[in-house]
DNA sequence: CAGGATCCCTACGGATACTG
DNA sequence: CAGTATCCGTAGGGATCCTG
C-alpha cells in the first residue's frame, strides 16, 4: 500500500513491457505469436497492422525477451516468433487481469 | 495457451486500461495515488507532470474505474483522488508483474 | 519472404496563461 | 486550489516502394 516515491525509476523495465503491450498493435501480435510458431507474414494478416509496425513491435518485444525469433538459414527465408516462457507466463497473467476487468 | 483471435475485440477495456497505465505519466500517477488521498497539486509535484496531462490522465483513470474522485464543497475548493478497490487489486497484480520482470 | 527506407500526417503531450 | 484553453513541437505509425 505504501510505495516509496524515490523508488519509481525502479520500474524502467516493466514501462517499458507495459508500453510495448499497451501499443494498439502490441497485444495483438504478443496474442497472435502466443498460439504457437508464427511467420511474419501471418501476423501481417492475422493483425492487420503495417509491415513497419510489425516490425518495430516485434523488434521491441524480442529486446525484452518476450517473444524469441528464429530465422532458418533457407531459400526463401523463413522466420518464426515464438513466446518465451517470460512472454508466456506475462501474457497469462495479464489475460487474468483482463478478466478482472470485465 | 490457444486463444481465440475472433475474441480479440473483447479486450477493448482492458487494452484502455493498459494504455492509461503504461503512459509515462499514468503509472506514476496511480502509484503516487495509492499513497493515500491525494491532492490535485500534491500530484503535480509528486510526479512532475504539466496540470495539463495530469488532468487528462485522472479523468481517465476515474472514468475506468481505477480512481476515484471526490470533491469537497470548500472555500478554497479541496479535491481528493484514491484508489478504488479495483485500482488497488490491479496496482498490486502490476507490482507482482514487474517483480517478475526484474 | 522478411523486413528496411522514405515520405508524410496527426494526435499526444509540454509550456504558459487564464478562470470558477 | 483545481483545473481548462490555447499554441505548438515532436515522434509514432500508415502507405508505398525497394532489397537481401
Amino acid at each position: 500500500m505504501c510505495y516509496n516515491i524515490g523508488s519509481m525509476e525502479d520500474y524502467r523495465k516493466f514501462k517499458q513491457v507495459l508500453k510495448a503491450i499497451a501499443h494498439e498493435a502490441g497485444w495483438d501480435i504478443i496474442n497472435a505469436v502466443s498460439q504457437g510458431p508464427t511467420r511474419f507474414t501471418n501476423l501481417e494478416r492475422a493483425t492487420k497492422v503495417s509491415p513497419r509496425t510489425l516490425s518495430e513491435r516485434l523488434k521491441e518485444l524480442a529486446e525484452l525477451g518476450l517473444i524469441e525469433r528464429k530465422a532458418y538459414p533457407e531459400v526463401p527465408p523463413r522466420v518464426e516468433y515464438t513466446l518465451t516462457p517470460l512472454g508466456k507466463e506475462l501474457l497469462d497473467s495479464l489475460h487474468k487481469l483482463a478478466k478482472k476487468i470485465g
